[in-house]
DNA sequence: CGAATAGTGTCTATAAGACAGTATATC
DNA sequence: GATATACTGTCTTATAGACACTATTCG
């Protein structure tokens, strides 16, 4: 065994990637937001090949300088795509198959990001002519995504409204004060399911994620409280699901 | 713009991936089973640089022109170490730096397995001299696995017995047939905490997923029914957590 | 019979769903 | 006052935990 008597010092210096038959690797990332009362999703157009022309996530290759991990990459994307840095960000699955890229084979890791759309800035380069939020039923039902970008698309969705009956992710779809009603409107517009009004308010107040303002919302009728949440990045898991109407 | 008047025919075979630079991408599978009443996890000895002698996780490169699909590699390697080629498989999450790997930026899918460890027949090959179960306690205590395989077991783990709270996953760590007391067994193993009896068995009873084989398991004592999950791979949700003593 | 494990009856506790009622703003 | 939305009281329901009890086997 000769190959076992190199130093590993040895053995690196020799090592040469190239040398190797290596998959392609990506980053892909579902941005949700809530817009006109539909969860949305943001789309590129893809300015390049392959798949010129059609809709995609955004997303890309791993820059081996700048990115000093994959949470790195997705939070760049995100960066270049939005202009926001922080915001929600989970890595839901990677997706690898000999097919899903013509390039060859090919694995992507894919993430999902939650932010305020009122917050954000859109931007597109080179590569992306243009940027678009689109409803996500509209793209699940009728829109056919670059590679395979709907199915990365359901994962996310599926992970993502899983998530929501026991947990209170929904916050980082708000701005920092909003109303209960508003955070109650953000659930069901995710969970596609109404959720009955005492049972959300007592769900979420009894956690006591959230902290009054101080201030309310007002309009053409009695004035709401405003909430932050209290420890912000802190997602609280609750010990059931809610279940919607019998 | 030049670039997008090519035609994507073109643009494939003018495309090659040795001109990039790329990150290394392979898959690590955290094997477990139960064994003397605790959680043991598959490892194996080094036997090739990198980590050279040192303990891992079951793992390696995508083959490009064997594997299909991401899920194809863990299958394979799954297969290659354990002779066991279904069995509960699940991806959990990637984990990608610049430094995780000497060789360089590198990225890696890691799933878990569950099996029954009666039905498998360790192998080894010439990459690996020694491959053994060691309970999960004890690595995560007192051992340092090869590159970061120390937290890629750690989030196995936990996403274990995360699920162990609300699904039935523990029956993939059964024979086919088994009683209500040895699904308990495993249940308690994994969490690490008692379950009251009587709740357990209304709680798996009552959700409909097993049936009685007829058989009874028999002992120096009361024989107990045997049963079989109802259908193979389904694996069943809860709507409300095991929650443990109170 | 005793020991051991299988399996049940039934009370309490917790948190969700249902739904009607009250509160407070604007116009 | 009418309308609209905020917010609460309280009953029912579902399911888990506690714990004592009964059942069935072996030796």
């Amino acid at each position: 065994m000769a190959k076992n008597q190199l130093s590993e010092r040895d053995y690196l210096q020799s090592y040469n990637i190239h040398n190797y038959d290596v998959p392609l690797t990506s980053v892909d990332i579902t941005i949700f937001t809530v817009l006109d009362n539909a969860l949305n999703v943001l789309l590129v157009k893809r300015a390049q090949h392959p798949a010129l022309g059609k809709w995609a996530l955004p997303g890309g290759f791993i820059d081996l300088k700048k990115d000093r991990t994959l949470e790195h990459t997705a939070q760049r994307k995100l960066k270049e795509k939005t202009g926001v840095r922080t915001s929600y960000l989970e890595q839901v699955a990677s997706f690898g198959s000999k097919q899903r890229d013509p390039r060859g084979w090919s694995v992507t890791v894919a993430y999902f990001a939650l932010i305020d759309a009122a917050e954000i800035q859109l931007t597109h380069d080179e590569r992306s002519e243009e940027v678009a939020w689109v409803p996500v039923k509209k793209v699940l039902n009728s829109t056919k995504l670059a590679f395979d970008h709907n199915a990365i698309l359901e994962r996310c969705y599926e992970r993502l409204q899983g998530k929501v009956q026991y947990t209170s992710l929904p916050v980082n779809l708000l701005p920092e004060e909003f109303t209960l009603s508003e955070l109650q409107s953000t659930f069901e517009i995710i969970l596609d399911s109404t959720i009955e009004k005492k049972s959300f308010r007592r769900r979420i107040l009894d956690a006591d994620i959230l902290q009054e303002t101080g201030n309310m919302r007002t309009g053409s009728n009695r004035p709401a409280k405003l909430y932050r949440v209290q420890n912000q990045g802190e997602n609280f898991m609750f010990s059931r699901n809610i279940e919607g109407p019998r």
